[in-house]
DNA sequence: CTCACTAGAGACGCATCGTCTCTTATGACT
DNA sequence: AGTCATAAGAGACGATGCGTCTCTAGTGAG
C-alpha cells in the first residue's frame, strides 16, 4: 500500500464498495469484512464510523440515491403531483429491489419512523400548493388521509417482492385518495 | 435420558420450546441450538424437519395463536364487523411484537401473500353478509377498498415499533373505509 | 423378541462477528 | 525541514451459530 486514503476520499471509498457489495451479494449476505476488501481497507476503520452494518448500509444508499423530498413535483394538479411522488417511491424501490428494504427495515428501528415524516413533509406541501390553486381547503382534511397515498404504496412494497408497476399507483390516487378528497369536500358543504 | 418422545409428542415439545425461546430472546437472537437445548432434543433433530429458523418458527406461531380467519365476526353492522377483525390482527401483533414480525417478513418471503389472501377472504366475507342485510352492494367495491382497512392496519404495524391502539383503528374505519364505501355508493347512482 | 427407525447428543468445519494489536503513512505544528 | 500524534491498512483472535455428520441406544411395529 503507497497511497494511504483518508477522511472524505476514504469515506467515499467505503461508501461506493458498500453500495457496489449490496448490488452483487444483496443485503443478507454482505458483510463487514467483505466491504473492507472491497475498499481495500481494514474492518477497524469501518467499525470507527459505523456501529454495525445496518447504519453502514443506510449511509451508504443515502450517499447514492438521495431523499424523496430532494425536489417536489409541481404539475399544477393534485393528481398527477401524488402521482410523480409515488413515482419517484417506485423508482427509489426499484433501485433497492425489495430484500435490501426488508433487511433494513428488520435491523434498523429508526429507519421507519424516517420514512413517514418524509413523506408527511412532501404531502403537505403537494397539498398547500393545490390549496393556493382552489383545488381544496387542508384542514378539511384528516391526517390519515393525507399520508395515505404513500402509506398504501408502502405497504404494497413492503409486502410484495416484486417491483410495482404503474397500475396499482393510479388505483391509489383514483379509486382512494381522490375519492376521499372530494367526499371530505362536500361533507364540509353539508356539515 | 430415560423416556424418549416421538410423533406428535416430540413436534409439540419442540414448538413449545420455539415460542418460549421466541418471547424470551425475541427473533434475531433464536438461535437452533437455544431451542433444542430448551427442548432437551439435537439440532438434526429439528433439522429433520424444518429447513430453517424461519420456517421453525412460524410452524411454532402458527401453533399457539391460531388465523384472524379461524372465527369471523357477524355483529349486524359492517363497521362493527371491520373493527372486530382490524382488533383481532392487533391482538396478535401484540402477541408477536414488532421486532419478530420484521424479522419474519424479512427471511420468510412466502409469508407476505398469505396474510394477504387471508384477510381478504375474511373482508370479501364480511362484505357479503353486509350486502345480505342491504347495507350495500359488493359489486360496487374496487378490490383496492376491500383490503383496504387490512392494508393501512398492517402498514401501521410494519412502520411503527410500538403496539397499536384503539383509535387508529376507528380513524382507519371511519375516515377512510367507510366514506369510500359511501362514495362509491353514491357514485354508482350518478353513474 | 427382533429389528428398522430415529431421538438425543455433540463434534465438526466454516463463516462472520466485533475487538485488539501492530506497523507505518500522513498531515499539522513547530 | 523535522517531529509527532493520529489513524489507515492489515490481519490475528475468541466467540458464536450455522448446517452436516456420526454415533449410541430407546422404541414401536411386526
Amino acid at each position: 500500500m503507497t497511497v494511504r486514503r483518508r477522511g472524505a476520499a476514504l469515506e467515499d471509498s467505503i461508501l461506493e464498495a458498500a453500495w457496489t457489495e449490496l448490488m452483487s451479494v444483496g443485503y443478507a449476505r454482505l458483510t463487514m469484512e467483505g466491504v473492507a476488501a472491497r475498499a481495500q481497507t481494514g474492518k477497524q476503520v469501518l467499525y470507527r464510523r459505523w456501529r454495525n452494518r445496518a447504519e453502514l448500509v443506510i449511509t451508504a444508499v443515502r450517499h447514492h440515491i438521495g431523499s424523496v423530498a430532494d425536489q417536489i413535483p409541481d404539475t399544477g394538479e393534485l393528481r398527477s403531483d401524488v402521482l410523480a411522488v409515488l413515482q419517484r417511491m417506485t423508482q427509489r424501490q426499484r433501485d433497492l429491489g425489495p430484500e435490501i428494504l426488508h433487511g433494513l427495515m428488520a435491523e434498523a428501528p429508526d429507519l421507519a419512523p424516517e420514512f413517514l415524516t418524509v413523506i408527511d413533509g412532501v404531502m403537505t406541501t403537494l397539498l398547500e400548493q393545490a390549496e393556493k390553486r382552489g383545488e381544496l381547503k387542508v384542514t378539511d382534511l384528516p391526517v390519515r388521509v393525507v399520508t395515505l397515498p404513500a402509506d398504501l404504496l408502502r405497504h404494497e412494497m413492503l409486502l410484495t417482492r416484486h417491483p410495482i408497476a404503474e397500475k396499482p399507483l393510479v388505483d391509489i390516487v383514483d379509486q382512494v385518495f381522490l375519492p376521499l378528497v372530494r367526499a371530505s369536500i362536500s361533507s364540509k358543504v353539508s356539515d
